[in-house]
DNA sequence: CCCTAAATGAAATTTTTATTCCATACGCTG
DNA sequence: CAGCGTATGGAATAAAAATTTCATTTAGGG
């Protein structure tokens, strides 16, 4: 037995347990931090996966894995794969009571609440390595990368989101238009054939953002949307559609999925305009 | 029996089974349906519950659910479910060469890319829960929330922070305004005695942002500051500096710790607003 | 209003997966 | 290089989940 010798009260969060392992990483025996290893570089999997995947993956044997959940100072898998899972979950069953815990902390800690806001970008980061395709990124990237102009609309919620690419794609020099709420009906038909059109739009939908994308798409552009729903409108008539699921406390949805996602793409789209 | 009538034959992408639910949808009997719809509504939860979960989620027997998954076309729920479990494991490939390689050349992978920038997000998320304090949190959300007017800044790269928080203040009807970088001289004078400015700026510092918020100090503004460096000028005349250091990926820097931080504290201004 | 076919949900069964146990291998210390 | 404590992997066991069965209900047609 080894568990003696830890505090052994488990983790509660994600940032919890990425601290646990990372403080305990260098103390585990060969084949647990084979583990440790393995499993921050692909957290995403565990809500996914089962143990003996986990651990072949890991190229180590189940029950050491089983060890090293209880090293982690879970009671086992089921018990550390339940909070990994709890990033897609979070609005089932349990969802109001966790609310119910997370709301009057609203009213007085901002602290607190940092830390909330923290753990649920821990969460939307988790899910966005699962929802995101390879596949899609690249080719959102290449779509763009060939692109005339790239046309970025995103309005209230999302307009970070398109302030944030504009500027990478400004440092970067790719060709782009931050479309802004004035002058969208006029701008709309400058969007044509070899242009791409990259729409940001969340539930609920910017009615204003649809319909500039439809017009573009109508006009030929190649249409690519980014969104955090499977019923989003762009579904319909987008060349592509990346999904981005944000976690949220309270009723407040914080931009990490989102951030993390543009910020690649801009930086991706970047990377193959400049190897041509 | 019912599943003679089918082709049977299983979908093997996610965007087939989605084509053959919907085409399905309307030929379900009720509670068959009621598993289209829910499914539909709640795809993402496929790959992390069980039957039952997504049974009883449905409010259906899970008997029932197993028979919407074969009129589907699968054999069963685990079939179905791998389908969509695929989606999160197909996308790892020699990930684990390139974190050995601490330092990742910004190649043309954008998938790789968005893992790195992901890994980031959560290192920044980490080190953000340790260099900014409650009390600070607390002492800027207070200020604010007390403030006559909240003027916001940030340029560049920052601007996507301030935009955000500016849209949060938006939504919960704390008085602000968010300065754009025309007119920054002429509106410094607004910015008076009973207000707040909010700077955020990181290295290499912008220049307009420093000199603004000197201005507003010296008429008696409180000001505070975000940013990521100790260095910041900032620190030498701002009355509170949150410091969020934010991971770079082959020099490029998303703006998870910001976008947390900023998000959090407007929410906290907001709340302590409403519970005077 | 009855009869039939389809649909439904509870419970039994089967299969898969998690977890524990233990014999063996390994590495360290004296 | 012997002796001891720890680490390890395979096999046994326990738990949980998927799947099937079947008695009962429901809806529609004659």
């Amino acid at each position: 037995m080894s568990q003696f010798a830890e505090p052994t009260t488990a983790p509660e969060t994600v940032a919890e347990a990425l601290a646990r392992m990372d403080a305990i990483a260098e103390t585990l025996p060969k084949r647990l931090k084979q583990c440790a290893t393995f499993t921050r570089h692909h957290l995403h999997l565990i809500a996914v996966s089962t143990v003996s995947e986990m651990a072949q993956a890991a190229d180590v044997a189940p029950s050491a894995f089983m060890r090293f959940c209880q090293a982690m100072g879970f009671s086992g898998y089921s018990d550390m794969q339940a909070l990994f899972r709890t990033q897609f979950t979070s609005f089932r069953p349990d969802y109001d009571t966790r609310l119910a815990q997370l709301r009057p902390s609203v009213g007085a800690d901002a602290g607190r609440l940092m830390m909330d806001f923290a753990e649920s970008g821990h969460k939307s980061l988790l899910s966005l390595t699962g929802s995101v395709t390879s596949e899609s990124m690249n080719g959102a990237a290449k779509a763009m990368a060939e692109a005339r102009i790239v046309h970025l609309i995103g309005l209230r919620r999302a307009y970070a989101v398109a302030v944030n690419m504009a500027y990478y794609f400004g440092k970067l020099e790719v060709p782009c238009v931050l479309h802004a709420s004035v002058g969208l009906q006029d701008l709309a038909p400058v969007i044509c054939k070899d242009d791409v059109l990259f729409a940001i739009t969340f539930a609920p939908f910017s009615e204003e953002t649809i319909k500039l994308a439809r017009r573009a798409a109508n006009n030929g552009a190649r249409v690519i949307g980014l969104t955090d729903s499977e019923t989003c409108p762009l579904s319909s008539f987008a060349d592509d559609v990346l999904l981005v699921r944000e976690n949220e406390v309270g009723g407040f949805r914080a931009l990490n999925g989102a951030i993390t996602l543009s910020t690649a793409l801009s930086v991706a789209v970047g990377a193959v305009k400049n190897t041509d």
